[in-house]
DNA sequence: ATAAATTAGTTGATATGTCAATTAATAAAT
DNA sequence: ATTTATTAATTGACATATCAACTAATTTAT
């Protein structure tokens, strides 16, 4: 029977972990006053003008109520805002406010760091594969 | 600027949402009315008999407030039991009851399938280039 | 020996994850 | 056309993540 520490998903889930945890810590040391959650909302958004609600849940595998809170959230720093879409009376467009634009050009320099530095001493070769055989465990576990 | 998708942290962050939605819809179809992070916690236990809740947490990599909510939540189902340690009263150890143990027993298979299908169609080599590289994530991002 | 610092665990507050139930709008079926 | 089913979003309930504040026990520093 494998020890915790040799399964890959427990690898994988540990590595999420760190990673979340040196990046939130570095969001709170600069005193930027959101998630990664948050952030990740606010990316997306910002390379899909007018997504709804719902295209962001798929996109950032969320369950739809968690989208809804953390747009709350968001809606009440000023970073988004909601509109009603024209030919849907259901579907909620998000989109980013003037100040939600300038936050997210603001620290992409930040969070680019965190990612270089993610894979700081891995080569090419390595990351394709880890790429793939990323891909390759979503594939098997849906 | 990269997208979202090629960002290596993201289809990291990504496959832990997929496996831990395939691995909690399965517990959840089967009735076993247990969390992963519950089951996680009780296999430790059960590779680590009476740790104490601190390395508990340190092996889980989760906050000691969080593992003190879990094991409440675990001793009132019946798994678990919190004693005293010895030589130390602040210190609460942490032991299976046998209900846990048998439940760690019957249920091992099932995990263990889970943890097969994750790496179906992988090769060793992949397997092995995976680990090193997400341990080199951590050690990126320690 | 006493005061100060550290440690293990708990609790509170807020954000998130997950699932079920609900509402309102739209689409499909008959 | 009216009923039925589906869809988008919200809300409630409970478990978890994170951080700060707190208690009680133990060290250490003086």
């Amino acid at each position: 029977m494998k020890k915790l520490e040799e399964v890959i998903l427990y690898q994988i889930d540990l590595t999420t972990k760190v990673a979340k945890h040196y990046s939130q810590s570095e969001l709170t040391r600069l005193n930027l006053g959101i998630t990664i959650e948050q952030w990740i909302v606010l990316k997306i958004i910002s390379e899909n003008e007018n997504f709804t609600q719902k295209e962001l849940a798929i996109k950032s595998y969320r369950d739809p109520a968690a989208i809804t809170r953390t747009i709350v959230i968001l809606e009440k720093k000023g970073f988004i805002s909601r509109k009603k879409v024209a030919n849907n009376a259901r579907a909620h467009c998000v989109s980013l406010t003037s100040k939600g634009i300038s936050f997210v050009a603001e620290n992409m320099k930040i969070i680019n760091k965190h990612r270089e530095l993610s894979t700081k001493g891995i080569s090419q070769t390595e990351l394709e594969t880890l790429s793939s055989v990323l891909s390759k465990i979503r594939k098997n576990m849906s």
